[in-house]
DNA sequence: CATCCACCGGAAATGTTGGGAC
DNA sequence: GTCCCAACATTTCCGGTGGATG
């Protein structure tokens, strides 16, 4: 079960490519018990560096996924589970978990990663950072984030100005620093000669995103009788989209993926695809599934969600000769670049 | 200048869930 | 059981958007 191969997406190996200015940054900040605000595309290796970086650090360390967490009660519960190492079942207050994790970080100097943290200030507000921010104690509040470089226009003033977050951005990793990480998990997990050097080339020189190509290359290995090679790489294509795009649909609801769906199928059908469209399909969908649809005011909550997954891109129209809308496509994150 | 497009998105109302007390 | 309650999920309601069109 505590199998970690080093193609998993979970697996922590020493960093092969060091990324020797956000590294120092971020340490500076660990030292100084700053708060600190992590941005940059998907697959930078944002998460992966953070929590090496908070692994030795001396102190009370935490680190949550707002995406399933993205309540404030929710992530106040995982959060006071992971500082206790006990369970915390449901049924207490919000202000009983509040003064719970209050305890805890005022005990002992804390640090708390919120990743994905999108997620929850476009469910729940910014009640939680308020919280947060306010606890007087040695606590570093580190927040990452793919999708707004700015916390300032995501959270109140009040909860902003309490915060002052240093700002740490990643850039995309360049094809020889996809390669080099890449080769260095295929060492530790492949028998040797059994990479193909054009292979991975190809695969490197088609994404800038570390997770689609550890994918890639697992999908690959998945599939090679002893050798992988290039034209094996282009033939799984297909696999690694679907493989990506379900890693984060299943993190979803069922009606996520049905919209999903639907936005596929439009994509393929028609130039342009809005709202309207796809609300039609996911319903047909619904009805063909036998489940029941949600309405439009939620499906449009539901659509923001996958957009902050990056697996479609929208277009907003408030008003014009479109009337107001949004246009949506989805993302090819394999030929991209 | 009024009207229309085709939804957006805030806010309030209503439904659901699950624990705790009785 | 069942009553109550908080959190959470979903629905209902509705004002709003700005160029094109008549």
């Amino acid at each position: 079960m505590l199998f970690r191969s080093p193609l998993e997406e979970s697996f922590l190996p020493e960093p092969v490519v060091d990324r020797e200015t956000e590294s120092q940054q971020l340490n500076t900040g660990l030292e100084n018990l700053q708060n600190l605000h992590i941005h940059g595309p998907r697959g930078t290796g944002k998460t992966h560096l953070t929590k090496k970086a908070i692994e030795d650090v001396e102190a009370n360390t935490c680190c949550i996924s707002c995406l399933e967490n993205d309540t404030q009660y929710k992530a106040l519960r995982q959060i006071l589970q992971e500082l206790t190492g006990e369970e915390v079942r449901t049924g207490y207050h919000t202000s009983e978990l509040q003064r719970k994790i209050q305890e805890q970080v005022e005990a002992l100097e804390t640090f708390l990663v919120l990743d994905e943290l999108d997620f929850l200030l476009l469910n729940d507000g910014d009640d939680l950072l308020y919280f947060l921010s306010r606890l007087n104690a040695d606590l570093g509040l580190i927040t990452i984030t793919a999708n707004h470089k700015d916390l300032s226009c995501q959270v109140e003033e009040r909860t902003f100005s309490t915060l002052q977050p240093q700002r740490i951005g990643f850039e995309p990793f360049t094809g020889e620093e996809i390669y080099e990480v890449l080769a260095d998990r295929a060492r530790k997990s492949l028998k040797p000669q059994s990479l193909r050097r054009e292979a991975l080339t190809y695969i490197a020189s088609s994404t800038q995103n570390l997770k689609v190509g550890l994918t890639w290359l697992r999908v690959s290995a998945h599939h090679a009788e002893d050798t992988i090679t290039e034209t094996l790489v282009k033939d799984v294509k297909k696999e690694v989209s679907q493989t990506y795009t379900k890693h984060w649909l299943q993190k979803l609801t069922d009606h996520h993926q049905l919209l999903y769906q639907a936005i596929e199928e439009l994509d393929t059908e028609q130039e342009v695809v809005q709202t309207g469209d796809v609300y039609s399909r996911y319903k047909n969908l619904c009805q063909a599934y036998n489940e029941h649809p949600l309405t439009d005011r939620r499906t449009s909550d539901y659509l923001k969600q996958i957009e902050q997954t990056g697996l479609i891109q929208s277009q907003y129209y408030y008003g014009g000769n479109k009337g107001k809308t949004r246009e949506i496509e989805i993302v090819d994150f394999l030929t991209q670049y």
